[in-house]
DNA sequence: GACTAAATATGACGGTGTCAAGATTGATTA
DNA sequence: TAATCAATCTTGACACCGTCATATTTAGTC
């Protein structure tokens, strides 16, 4: 796993990168109540305050672990769109269930993810945009190419930026109430 | 405002009630992260302790608040579906533009109401139950009859149920990208 | 009027985010 | 090589927070 460390141990060598990753799986285990910098940092074996030279809050960090959330999910659609084998229709079914599953496998990431902590006000860091931003563009670019495809209706002047927002919408709802235990099933979902 | 209050000081008389009240009005302040039960206590002018006679946890305190929210959406649901007036489409087009308006107008207490935090694991009051999910059913019902009246696509062998989800995944998706400043314009819904 | 139970208050404990000031180290440069 | 410096990490401190145990006050009841 670690290949950099074992050599000192006061400067971490790799803390921020190790931060957001203990951080994700803390996360995963116990919530984003669970998740605290002083926890966290007792557990990667730092002082309370390290974190505070690679993040400037608790806000940051969440913004960071949200930020490689959209990364992961961006590449998700990307090599789910591209993929050689199946048909455009079969494409877009695996992109829904694809997409409804990382919400289901990952929660609480996901919750952080489209959540109000770190959108609201002030809140979102500069490079979270960065990162969403396009994992946003993407899916109206894919919507963009279903309508042409006649895969979705393109009714009268509905832009493919409307389109994309109520497709999305309706996936995002979807796997909200997914995430809280109202819906269960996966296997119907146009 | 008042009419009881005034007489003793030690017991306040409508400390529940209060509580309620005030919490909500911090929550549509400041959101939930500047909600906590000592500014709550200190704003009622009370110690910081006797909230907890009449809510557990503060966790029973967001149940609490949320209880009412769904009480409150459920009634603007029961006047919209039996309105006399409009028709039937009309009063399905205002369902929603209601719905969607009273997410966009109580942002943080709707994320609240269909938030991990008081759904998660054990964390719901057996209150809360009883307040949403009536509500929750209330919608089914009214899937139900927008879908005999072919308001809404029967297609095939979907159950009202099925189909409510459906709609109301979309809504809901909609109203959370709405309120995370993604989604601005409410006129184009259907 | 005495008693009981409910409502409120005070004190204390461990946990949290974060700032300020000092200690340690790796890299730079003279 | 030796000195310097900036980055990194630590320790100490502060103000919050949720919550428990205990004492106090009051309202209602017999």
């Amino acid at each position: 796993m670690k290949n950099i460390p074992e050599k000192s141990k006061y400067h971490h060598g790799d803390l921020r990168t190790t931060l957001l990753t203990v951080a994700g799986e803390m996360l995963k285990e116990g919530g984003i109540e669970e998740l605290s910098l002083r926890k966290l940092a007792a557990r990667v074996g730092v002082s309370r305050t390290a974190p505070y030279h690679h993040f400037k809050d608790k806000n940051a960090l969440l913004c960071g672990i949200a930020e490689s959330g959209f990364r992961q999910l961006h590449q998700m659609n990307k090599s789910s769109f591209n993929a050689d084998g199946p048909s455009t229709k079969e494409k877009f079914s695996s992109f829904i269930h694809e997409y409804v599953n990382f919400a289901k496998a990952n929660p609480d990431l996901y919750e952080l993810m489209f959540g109000r902590t770190i959108w609201k006000q002030e809140n979102s860091t500069s490079e979270l945009r960065d990162a969403a931003y396009p994992c946003f563009q993407y899916q109206v670019n894919m919507t963009r190419e279903w309508q042409q495809l006649k895969l979705l209706n393109h009714s009268g002047d509905e832009s493919a930026l409307r389109a994309s927002q109520v497709l999305w919408g309706t996936v995002h709802g979807i796997a909200k109430l997914l995430i809280d235990g109202i819906y269960t099933d996966v296997a119907h979902v146009e």
